[in-house]
DNA sequence: TTCTTTTCTTAAACTACTTTAATTTTTTTG
DNA sequence: CAAAAAAATTAAAGTAGTTTAAGAAAAGAA
């Protein structure tokens, strides 16, 4: 729990009480390297604190191939936040890249913190905020960038993902083949 | 407003009452072609109902290149709903690309339809979830399609408007040039 | 450890799309 | 209406990224 408070202190000013209230709503899991947190169509129960490991949140496009949309690492939030507040089915799945440890929050739980810690209704519009604010920077990247250019924007946005997951995931989180992308870590060596 | 009320009449069961209420709180406004009627980082005071004429929605890329979201025609809403209904900065730009004639709701009138018209809320339920359905589409299509099945995607949501519009625009909205799309379409008469 | 499977690398051929530029057509404006 | 401006057409050359295929390296399983 100490990662949590400390990435909800670095947000928002919050009393030590709040804080304790706020870490009991969350349960530690686990989850193992390939096993799917979310899948497409479900209903959508927790969101998650990574703790530690890595996911990637994908959908599949209409001729059935995988797009990485996101990775998740450590203190990060993830899950399909619009469709867990809109009470609405998952729009994508989310799958463990390494062995993970998360802290879950529940929809009820959720909701509790809510209506009783002020703090958390700011921290999570931050939350909400900041993903879409990524969210819409992607897709302003996609639209703006070469692969190459796109590339340098991963390895700043996750320094060292790139050590972490195989290039397969990492060229379809840039909308490229594994094969371009080998060509432009080539290059880039010199 | 007989052409309101037909459309919301389509979407959801209201009684007479309703309806009139409803309609009360538009007014008709007229914007002449080239005319902006929304503008990036501005407030969203009113959202609208298209009675005449056609919109675009668009943004700038990162390198200042205009790309069109989205077209609005007769009897379709727009306007940026997302931050009209969280009272955020407008994300688009909005402008006629005909002279056009529409219903503007203002917000104080449209929070008072939600709380007094139980029929409003569902229409706009129906509404939210047909937009961001449309924008799924829109982003699956992208990255699913070649320029000419995006092409055919188009001619298929829009029927008439490949008459009324420029190229220019259309290919901006597929994401190509607009020397490419007249190759498409040279070939496509055969 | 060894065997199998997956991932990565490299390179050549290919393709979807862009760029540039010149010409024509259409639209806008005074 | 004529003049100017904007949009569309065409074609040739160029390029970013794909495809295919084969071998090398790494990871996973037994």
């Amino acid at each position: 729990m100490e990662q949590l408070s400390k990435h909800i202190k670095s947000v928002v000013e919050v009393s030590d009480t709040s804080l304790k209230l706020l870490c009991d709503k969350f349960v530690e899991k686990e989850f193992s390297k390939k096993e799917h947190l979310l899948e497409i169509n479900n209903s959508v129960r927790e969101v998650y604190f990574v703790l530690k490991g890595c996911v990637r949140t994908y959908i599949y496009d209409l001729n059935g191939v995988e797009h990485n949309i996101t990775f998740s690492e450590e203190n990060w939030w993830f899950g399909d936040l619009q469709s867990f507040k809109n009470r609405t089915q998952a729009s994508f799945n989310i799958q463990a890249l390494e062995d993970v440890v998360v802290l879950a929050i529940s929809r009820e739980n959720w909701d509790m913190l809510i209506q009783e810690v002020p703090a958390f209704v700011e921290y999570t519009r931050v939350l909400f905020r900041n993903t879409m604010f990524s969210h819409e920077n992607r897709i302003l990247q996609n639209l703006s960038y070469t692969a190459e250019e796109r590339y340098d924007c991963f390895l700043k946005k996750y320094p060292d993902l790139s050590q972490r997951i195989s290039q397969k995931h990492i060229a379809s989180y840039l909308g490229i083949t594994p094969e371009f992308l080998s060509m432009i870590r080539r290059k880039k060596k010199g």
